[in-house]
DNA sequence: ACATAATCAATAGTATTACTATTAAATTTG
DNA sequence: CAAATTTAATAGTAATACTATTGATTATGT
């Protein structure tokens, strides 16, 4: 796999950057060492400032690249979906039960990739961090439906929608499709930063993959008629 | 029945505040204002300068009851889970059934107030608002471990681990049941939000109580052997 | 080749933010 | 009623997000 998409490039909206980040070096630095910062400090303490101190830029040339530290964020998790897409149908491609589909799915929301991956610039393990950390964060705001509108969460949506199909396969008849993967996503995120800092919240279990385990049994009997 | 039908007063942790904000005339105008200024402006563009300028007191007047505005949100987060507990506890108190409990549980979590309450100067639905849109960010941070060692979070996982005794009951070979309810209680809550903003990310329906129903059948097929 | 146009990053800011040190006023206590 | 304590107000600081402007670099057209 690592042969296959290492040099895939994701597309990202017009409107989730000022210049095209991948079109020049200082834009590849900011992408690269904007990652690390967040996923070390948080994206509350991450600022300009310090990224331009970290890759001996100033702080305004990376608004060249960004008009705002949020505006960053929203190209970092749009690349990740992106990024997730090409993942599923890749992973999916050759599986023609629906339902291990599904399975496979889910395993590849939930579970944390082995190898550190870098593609584009970006530290792969260190994204899907920052993603279950502050990905809420972009689009619980005053400012959802004009990002929206803007096209933020477009790859997520795409994404989203492609397992929606696969669900669709397994009970075309079954209400809650969306209702039910988006519980699944963003529960996933969340029950991996429960168990690292709130474990009553969660029941961490001794295998590696029973966030995953746990979500694919729930889908199936919800999914089942 | 218990104690909590004695004490409508929430009880907060002492980490959660510098003073008591229900000591004073003052501390009483700052929960009643940042509750309605929070939920209409949302947290990032709250700040304690312009609650200030609300109550007409100065901002370092309102540092003598919280620290931070981080603390204030906790506080209120935490009060909203006392409240739901009390709700809790008063609602389910006759049912003898464990899966009517459970269900009288989920639309106490997912189904908004038809009437507005407003209880220690605090508007229910609006404060609902805000746990909705804000709650996440409260333990999203690089300072969830400082927070939940002072008792931040004490509440929430109160409320959750009396659930969990009701699916327990319901099965007491379950061995998701804190998953699942952390997985409803934060589902829910994003439904409503993408419902308003994303919703293709959600399956709207036309019933008003569509979300509990969900999660509802969602629970029972997962809990059942 | 060379003048023109476009793009680039750097400097030096501004406005706003969260938060604090200090003091004056009010209240409580002995 | 004087001393001690609690209260809120003033006037800040330091750090933040973000911007206006300029000079340097690169690309383009004839």
């Amino acid at each position: 796999m690592n042969n296959l998409l290492a040099n895939i490039k994701i597309a990202i909206n017009e409107n989730l950057f000022v210049k095209d980040p991948n079109s020049s070096d200082l834009g590849k630095k900011i992408i690269h060492h904007s990652v690390i910062m967040i996923e070390e400090i948080g994206f509350e303490a991450f600022t300009f400032r310090k990224l331009g101190q970290k890759i001996d830029s100033p702080e305004a040339s990376i608004y060249r690249y960004f008009e705002s530290k949020n505006q960053l964020l929203a190209y970092l998790i749009s690349w990740y979906w992106g990024w997730m897409e090409y993942r599923l149908v890749f992973e999916t491609a050759n599986i023609a039960s629906a339902e291990k589909r599904l399975e496979k799915s889910i395993a590849i929301i939930s579970n944390e990739m082995k190898e550190n991956m870098i593609v584009d610039d970006i530290s792969i393990k260190k994204l899907h961090r920052i993603v279950i950390c502050e990905s809420s964060k972009s689009y619980l705001t005053k400012d959802v439906d004009k990002a929206n509108k803007e096209g933020a969460y477009l790859n997520y949506k795409q994404f989203v929608s492609r397992i929606v199909l696969i669900i669709k396969e397994i009970n075309s008849g079954y209400k809650y499709p969306n209702m039910l993967l988006s519980t699944i996503i963003e529960g996933a995120h969340l029950q991996v930063f429960f168990a690292e800092h709130l474990p009553r919240l969660t029941n961490v279990q001794k295998t590696e993959d029973y966030v995953a385990k746990f979500y694919t049994e729930l889908a199936l009997k919800a999914i089942k008629k």
